[in-house]
DNA sequence: TTTATAATTGACCAACCAGTCAGTTTAACT
DNA sequence: AGTTAAACTGACTGGTTGGTCAATTATAAA
């Protein structure tokens, strides 16, 4: 029946693929349908085949960016270790994928702003966010019931451990020059450790 | 020799202020020199009068709101007390500027964005960063010097407080359901605080 | 081969809007 | 009252670009 061999997802990736570049390069609005079109070596056509808008060409790129950074936090395992370790090798898979995701980093605060005006992106980041607190908070528990923390909100934990690595990649975009993201995330999560310590 | 009395500082802010309120509602692209005019009730012609371009009012919009935070930031006085009351202050006065900006924020993020493309914007925002460093770093070293905090790296200290700020304003986009800007920062910060203690 | 249809193309269109400018109004100074 | 020039207006234009679609191509099945 199908005439030809279904390569929908192959061109649906290869387009948001193309997207993500030029979006990062020139930002969404900038951003013209035949500059995706080149990049992924398609006609115009060929994205309206695919996808309905520009707008829902945006919104499908930044659902996959979203899955794949949970995909990789989700690689963390807490096997026996003790909440200090998980948090620290957590840091660690944070950092690679931040570092990953530089050059898309633009793409990251234009997003943000557009939650404000869009009820699903917002929704989107707020399964993100939650699925975060999901994962990190459990840790916390662990690390207060086995006494190596002292009493406190796991929850605020959680959410200074997110406010350090977002708030740092966002003074890195203000003085790239200072601010080596790496480095201040993990001095920035010791110093929030050792004031856990029971 | 001027027929009419001069009214440009006037008719400025007049129109930033209108374009704040139409790029917070519609973002920068889509928010129309038509809307500004009609919420500043100028015609188009006039906005011309005053700013060379679209562009331009995007920038000075941006330079006068980190211009009024940095202002905000230095009534900060240093008279006698601790570093760590003077953190907290510091801490109050970051959460009352921020609460008033919330209805600005959205522009922040796409200011963020604007920073990789526009190297005026860039520069601005580089400009913003290292005045907050001048200003926190001697209070986290004079807390070192006088017994009050251990040994630490005052610069890390001051970046991970920047994170906090800026961090948990961006989580509370992400979910402001959860995230109560002002309890958890200060929660974030006070748990920062902790870890310094000699 | 032929057929059927999914996949692809790119010229085209219509809407949109930043920026222009010829003309009008206002008020300080003669 | 008249003169001057800054301040202001809004209809208009030209370039741009999201989205369309009639035509074309590729390929699995008959």
């Amino acid at each position: 029946m199908s005439p030809r061999p279904d390569v929908s997802e192959e061109r649906r990736n290869q387009i948001l693929e193309a997207a993500a570049l030029v979006f990062a390069r020139s930002g969404f609005s900038k951003a013209r349908m035949d500059d995706i079109a080149a990049e992924c070596g398609l006609s115009k056509g060929t994205l309206y085949w695919y996808f309905n808008s520009k707008d829902e060409i945006i919104l499908a790129m930044l659902d996959r960016l979203f899955e794949r950074e949970l995909a990789d936090l989700h690689t963390l395992q807490e096997s026996g270790r003790t909440a200090t370790e998980c948090l620290l090798e957590y840091t660690e898979i944070a950092i690679l994928d931040m570092t990953h995701l530089l050059q898309l980093m633009p793409i990251a605060y234009e997003y943000l702003a557009l939650a404000f005006r869009n009820e699903a992106v917002l929704q989107a980041l707020k399964r993100y966010s939650r699925s975060y607190f999901e994962l990190i908070i459990p840790i916390i528990q662990q690390g207060i019931d086995n006494g190596e923390f002292r009493q406190v909100d796991p929850q605020d934990v959680a959410i200074a451990v997110g406010a350090i690595f977002e708030g740092t990649a966002l003074l890195w975009v203000y003085d790239s020059e200072t601010i080596q993201i790496e480095k201040h995330i993990r001095s920035s999560i010791n110093l929030l450790l050792d004031g856990l310590q029971a």
